[in-house]
DNA sequence: GTCAAGTATATCGTGCGCGATATGAATTCA
DNA sequence: TGAATTCATATCGCGCACGATATACTTGAC
């Protein structure tokens, strides 16, 4: 404990560090519930975004995801040898690909509120914990990204 | 109201999602800090470890990350062949393998307060809503972690 | 129409991260 | 002592996840 420090140095006090920790580790606990279905975490998540809203396109999927599409590109397409979604290029723009979800990928949502019963339970939190965990790292994302990108978008006329 | 209504269907609400992506978004907010240095954040913060303490075995290192050994032996041999650390055989156990640091391994931690204090920055979050974060994750990983390996965690401390 | 610039997705190489399995050392026990 | 078991690490195959690059399509300037 010393007082002169307000930053950590340790790995164990970072949210870095624990949020990477935490991440693997729900990922560990998710794979036995997915697995009778066949499915990894982020099928299922890219899946759960289908359920919300059908016929999204690569692009828009990855950024709900915030990720790459030269990542979601493959992961659909192992989805779609699963049967489970069907990609279709766009009519009026045909650089876009269009993914939808088939009778099998539809069937699989009536498993989901099983599934994040489970989670939440196991975690052993109240739902009110899970909730400002939520909302904390969501203001963590949305400023770690509009940082990243601020050069161009925003005006640079301060310096 | 069932408390079956009260959790979330869609990603966005869920924690796991929003670990998944924070986790991401931190760790590609971490390569152009670490990038200077050669390092990827995995690297990155297994040296961490190793400067908080330094001759760890794999096994050690891979129970602090909550990693398995098939990720952090890999892990280690990259910074080996780095010149950051040097692996050698327990002399009283010889299945054991021992990871410590080079000069230059050590060298590196001086840019760690400065690493640090830019990440905190860019989250744009008080610290007492990281510190929040990383209790309630903390508690998070140890109850998931605990019911993994429920049998083992029972009695076999008394021995 | 044609060329240039921009956009959406795909491909490639590298680095994780895991489970399953293998190897060799240490320990237990008959 | 010697066989069986346990343990620590290593190896392998697969699935992400990224940046860099390529390709095909669209849009805009002329």
């Amino acid at each position: 404990m010393t007082d002169h420090a307000a930053l950590p140095t340790r790995a164990q006090d970072m949210f870095c560090f624990a949020t990477y920790v935490a991440s693997h580790c729900i990922n560990r606990a998710y794979a036995p519930l997915l697995k009778p279905l066949g499915l990894t975490y982020p099928k299922y998540i890219t899946l759960t975004l289908l359920w919300d809203k059908d016929w999204q396109s690569i692009g828009e999927l990855a950024s709900h995801l915030k990720m790459e599409t030269s990542t979601v590109t493959p992961l659909v397409k192992r989805l779609e040898a699963m049967a489970h979604v069907r990609r279709q290029r766009g009519t009026q723009d045909e650089r876009q690909v269009f993914v939808h979800l088939t009778a099998s990928g539809k069937k699989l949502q009536k498993s989901a509120p099983q599934i994040t019963a489970c989670m939440v339970e196991a975690t052993g939190l109240e739902l009110s914990e899970l909730d400002s965990v939520v909302a904390t790292l969501g203001k963590l994302v949305k400023n770690l990204t509009n940082t990243r990108n601020s050069k161009e978008a925003a005006g640079d006329k301060s310096r």
